[in-house]
RNA sequence: GCACUUGUAGCUCAAUUGGAUAGAGCACCUGACUACGGAUCAGGAGGUUAGGGGUUCGACUCCCUUCAAGUGCACCA
């Protein structure tokens, strides 16, 4: 649109000798109920017109219409000039730019930018919350690719610490020589089974020490449990032969348990920072803090920075004993991670408990005067709630990814069995399918929603294949192929003389997907892409219903639409790749 | 208590970033196929955009305020 853009800014240097430029001009898509198909908002120029919004946008339609022969008509209503463009347009529009090779293929912009997201911990599998973290952070990954960026994908592994031992320590007591061969258990959820015997033996012997008279949080320090976790970290940091062995041990096992998920949910790394690496890391740049006069030395040695004056508090960035905390680390692995990479931006996919902590610890870059610091963003979401409520490790309210996979492939199952379309299908292609549509629902599903809104999930709607999912997307995507096997396109390049308003709508929506990927890009939002493909596989359904194809006489028409069959489902596979979920061929 | 986020139809979500009469899906009613795929389409009903003020040609959107929900405010990660 931007030959309209410029028609504007020579029409009001023209009419007003004013020069605008194409940012001051405010383009959207005409609404249905108005003749025409693009709108530009006159009210702003009516400051330097002088004139009444009606009468500047008169005066600005009749001269784009004089100067441009693509516009054939124009209507004013209040400060709204909605232009109508000629057929012809819109039907060269789909030849050479919606079917072209290079559509919605954005130019490499030249920057690089690191996505990080599931940074799971490895002492058990994989919830519901980590599912909507891991599907956000590979959609954007491929929204930003698709607009041009060079992106890394890495997975921060938080694979030390006291929850770990806390599995390793109740294995070690109650595991009898378990093994994931041994149980057929996965192995992260092997691991699991023993963090969760931890904290019962934990509860067990607070409530013991709490009835021989201690108070709860003395009892949560002196549980002998827990002070044998503590001491096991002790021995995992200097070293233990034994400690590090174990660990190492039980580690593979989640690892080999969250490859297993990562395959099924579809998302990729290209790069793994493990914390057991990286949690030494950061001390020198404290150094470098103390010297360029950012942070601060109390009496005791601890070690601050004080940003008050930024509406925060003041923060610990080093203990008085010498050693790390969080943001220690993360200002650390930042810095690793900028020097094997040098990226423009980096993303950090983490849930919105920890905005506090990311503002802090960008804050703290910027004001190091780190390179990379301003490309940094909390890329932060809400959780995940249940409709019984929030969910809760403990109590044993948490939905397992696995399992969740296990009944949305199930449920997608038993729907597509029932329509009886896919009868001739090989087991393992069936299977595959019921994967797709199950993870397509599902996917579909957690990403519409605006990520940094909390997400109810339901699960008897989650599993719904009717309306607003990405089932029914595939199925649009189906239907088309079904039409396209069954009529060959013979014409690359025929043209019809009128346009149907369905055929004219199909047209307009698949225009806007290069600017849907721009959008999404910037905001960093995958549910616009998720609501554009929905709004087009509506408009097509609706074309559809209305435009009859195969049975067309005019064989001109027939052709056309067929290709405009062709370019919506080439735009809907475009789009649904961009948010992780494949589309099939029948369904 | 302080800070941040959210609040739109009965429910789940949109709204081109300040634009026209706030749109979809589910649920509820009414219609459309012996078929170019009905996992579809057309129509009906459903709204004081949490409440109240303000800013302006124009506010779901910006500002102030009240209310409600969530999260964070560790020498934990």
């Amino acid at each position: 649109m931007n030959f309209i853009t410029e028609a504007t800014v020579k029409a009001v240097k023209h009419l007003y000798n004013t020069d605008i430029t194409a940012a001051d001009i405010n383009l959207q898509e005409t609404r249905k109920e108005f003749e025409g198909q693009v709108t530009i908002v006159t009210f702003p120029f009516t400051k330097f017109s002088k004139k009444s919004p009606e009468q500047t946008g008169n005066e600005i339609g009749e001269f784009i219409q004089n100067d441009l022969k693509e516009v054939s008509a124009f209507n004013v209503i209040k400060g709204f000039l909605n232009l109508s463009i000629t057929d012809a347009y819109w039907i060269d529009q789909l030849y050479n730019d919606i079917l072209s090779k290079g559509f919605a293929v954005a130019e490499p912009n030249g920057k690089r930018v690191m996505v990080e997201y599931s940074s799971p911990n490895t002492n058990k599998p994989l919830h519901l919350g980590h599912v909507r973290n891991n599907l956000l952070g590979f959609s954007v990954a491929e929204i930003l690719a698709a607009a041009g960026y060079e992106v890394i994908k890495s997975n921060l592994v938080n694979d030390r610490g006291i929850h770990i031992c806390k599995s390793m320590l109740a294995w070690q007591r109650f595991g009898n020589g378990e093994t994931p061969e041994s149980t057929g258990m996965k192995g992260d959820h092997l691991v699991g089974k023993y963090y969760v015997i931890f904290d019962k033996e934990y509860k067990k012997q607070i409530e013991e020490l709490k009835a021989a008279g201690q108070t709860e949080d003395e009892a949560k320090k002196n549980a002998p449990i827990i002070k044998e976790a503590q001491e096991m970290l002790q021995q995992w940091e200097a070293g233990n032969e034994a400690v590090i062995s174990l660990w190492k041990t039980m580690n593979t096992w989640v690892y080999t348990g969250f490859a297993e998920t990562y395959r099924k949910l579809g998302v990729t790394f290209d790069k793994f920072y493990y914390e057991s690496d990286t949690y030494l890391l950061g001390k020198d740049i404290v150094d470098e803090g103390l010297e360029k006069g950012v942070f601060f030395k109390k009496d005791d040695g601890s070690v601050w920075i004080d940003l008050t004056s930024e509406g925060l508090d003041e923060k610990l960035v080093l203990r008085s004993d010498g050693t790390s905390v969080y943001m220690t680390q993360d200002m650390g692995t930042a810095q690793l991670k900028y020097n094997d990479y040098h990226m423009d931006k980096s993303i950090y996919v983490v849930g919105n408990e920890q905005d506090y902590h990311f503002k802090v610890l960008f804050t703290i870059l910027k004001k190091l005067g780190k390179d990379g610091a301003d490309g940094l963003y909390h890329l932060s979401y809400g959780m995940v709630d249940l409709p019984s409520g929030k969910m809760k490790s403990r109590e044993g309210t948490v939905v397992d990814a696995d399992d969740l996979m296990e009944e949305m492939e199930q449920k997608a199952k038993e729907q597509t069995e029932a329509k009886g379309k896919i009868n001739e299908f090989g087991e393992e292609e069936k299977q595959q399918l019921f994967h797709m549509i199950g993870m397509g629902a599902l996917k579909y599903f957690l990403l519409k929603v605006d990520p940094k809104k909390r997400l109810l999930f339901d699960p008897a709607e989650s599993v719904e294949l009717e309306g607003h999912t990405g089932p029914f997307i595939q199925y649009t995507h189906a239907r088309i192929k079904s039409v396209l096997r069954k009529a060959k396109i013979t014409n690359n390049n025929v043209t019809v003389d009128k346009l149907a308003a369905e055929e004219l709508d199909l047209i307009l929506t698949l225009t806007q997907f290069p600017v849907i990927i721009q959008t999404a890009a910037e905001g960093y939002s995958p549910a616009i892409v998720a609501n554009y493909v929905y709004e087009l596989a509506k408009t097509y359904n609706k074309f559809y219903q209305v435009c009859p194809i195969i049975q067309v006489e005019d064989e001109a028409v027939k052709q056309f639409r067929l290709q405009l069959s062709a370019a919506s489902g080439k735009v809907i596979n475009k789009a649904m790749k961009l948010l992780g979920i494949e589309v099939p061929e029948r369904m």
